[in-house]
DNA sequence: TTGTAAGCGTTATCAA
DNA sequence: TTGATAACGCTTACAA
């Protein structure tokens, strides 16, 4: 392994010298920089990150933590992260955790390692607990999830104006009847999605009846149990919202397994736009959840965080779902 | 933060001793080690990673490079190795590249962080490269590719057997006359797998016909133009396999789209068993490939590896692929 | 069985 | 503008 030490000698100068030209801190002159720059690119000297985290520096670590990775949500996050990271010359360490112990466990090891950057996706943990953590770990930026104290390092998704597009795109193809399946995880994504469909519908001077709305598990097999509920419970509708791409693609094979066609008697619509919304049959009309992007995002502002410390961010950062048309939704207008 | 100097001056006995007690190693008095243990645990005592990387140590660094973590394929296998580096209480460093450069960049960027352990997923690099690099790097695991000179460090999967597989499931359910839909990347894989196929149905007396292999992008799109070429040449059969989901759930729509049903008129058979055979309409039939079992296993495997080093492993690690039956093929005997 | 001291590669402080 | 020197927290000869 290749030192400073030994690239000091080479350029006989000393290790300060070279640690100098190496961070851009400190007054070197400009011949001597160059020099010592010119020998670091001959050797393809890279500094020990060890060394320099022991040494009480920057470890350029970016850490995420999520549920899991075998989600493709979670995975096109990861993904979001990483190359943005990479392209960034920090490096990845991932940690996947739901539970209280867990996260702490997960950001407890990254902080260990030295990174200071970290990525949270986390809807279990109650505000208090986020807060603390927020408060020691400057470089750590939220996805997925609102909190005003730190608004300034969240990146999160405006739920609420996405429920109104869904709702106002099924209201403009002729829907006035609709059903929703929200998850039952009592997180304010689903709340606020349905305060947004609720919403425009309202406006419209339409209440949509509590029998319309059910709530189950966030999967496939939620979005079965819920089709059957409101089938069951004669609830009357034209179209159905889901919480995720999952629950409505549930909900499609169910309905078409009773022998309700979909969509020519039920349109059916999705959220977050991942990749079994392509593979579906019918393929499913569903919002675009811009996890990536939102990914990318918050992992530059992680690194604008710990970089630019003069410099405080006091933007919001929200992002805005947009529309994807399939073949889940028929115009009966 | 609370260091090792600290805990021996609560003991009153020197760092050494509580080095030994931590790392198992060298002797200690048994009274003495409970002693020292006793105020590790009292205090939450963790060593510090950096200074013991720095210091010549073990790392504990899990290190997984594949070529992107958003297909659930990747996931999974991210989440197995996540699991079991977690719970040996290692620390999981991705990596997400796949042509050439990239792959040495991020096996450089791992190892200078100290990381000894790493699994490989990776079909383009040749041969050549990856036993360089195996020879430097004992902890290297190679996932889902077999190279005969490093095969205790190889985990994969047995394609040819799994071939087998699927085209005597399709046998016995009468089908005769099968197409296969293959990946275009020339990897052994897709051969092998094709190998198997072909040899079960020889042994049957029957031969494949050419006009009845078509190539392909292994994604939904080369499922789709799969299928249209297959049509287009008017090949005769009643049953198709794809090289995976993506493919078979594009060949399926597109069947449907031209108005053959499946699996009335035409069967169709997966690879992988990710997510999306699960939601496709109808459900499919497919080879399960045991990922994330793969996953974990190669992970300890990387663990014992850079343990046990008087240990040789000279045993091979092979996995089989397992049928699942869904809704996508008939019995038409 | 235990302790002392040197060293891992880097950065920071202070002096030149 | 440069260079010694001391830290950072840990492991490991070597000594006791």
């Amino acid at each position: 392994m290749i030192t400073i030490k030994e690239i000091a000698k080479i350029a006989n100068v000393s290790p300060t010298t070279v640690s100098r030209v190496i961070n851009g801190k400190g007054k070197v002159g400009n011949k001597c920089r160059k020099q010592v720059q010119k020998i670091i690119d001959e050797v393809g000297y890279r500094p020990n990150i060890n060394a320099r985290a022991l040494a009480g520096q920057k470890t350029e670590l970016m850490g995420i933590v999520t549920p899991n990775f075998s989600s493709p949500f979670y995975g096109s996050l990861s993904t979001a992260v990483s190359d943005a990271a990479l392209s960034e010359k920090y490096r990845v360490l991932m940690s996947n955790s739901n539970d209280k112990n867990t996260v702490f466990n997960a950001i407890d090891s990254l902080k260990e390692l030295g990174c200071e950057n970290i990525i949270l996706h986390n809807k279990m943990l109650p505000q208090k607990e986020i807060l603390t953590l927020a408060e020691n770990t400057p470089g750590l930026v939220v996805i997925n999830r609102h909190i005003s104290e730190i608004s300034s390092r969240c990146v999160w998704l405006d739920n609420s104006s996405a429920g109104r597009t869904a709702a106002e795109f099924l209201y403009n193809k002729g829907h006035r009847k609709i059903a929703v399946i929200n998850s039952d995880r009592g997180i304010s994504d689903a709340f606020d999605r349905l305060f947004g469909i609720k919403h425009f519908y309202a406006s419209k001077g339409i209440e949509i009846s509590n029998d319309c709305i059910k709530e189950a598990m966030p999967s496939l097999q939620g979005g079965i149990d819920s089709v059957r509920e409101l089938i069951d419970s004669k609830a009357e509708f034209t179209a159905l919202i889901a919480y995720n791409d999952m629950m409505a693609v549930g909900a499609m094979n169910e309905l078409q397994n009773m022998g309700i066609k979909v969509p020519e008697e039920v349109s059916v619509m999705g959220f977050d736009d991942v990749i079994i919304a392509s593979t579906s049959r019918p393929a499913l009309s569903t919002m675009h959840y811009p996890i990536y992007d939102m990914g990318q995002y918050a992992t530059k502002l992680s690194i604008q965080l710990t970089h630019d410390d003069n410099k405080p961010v006091n933007q919001s950062h929200q992002f805005m779902a947009t529309l994807v048309e399939r073949d889940s939704v028929k115009d009966i207008s």
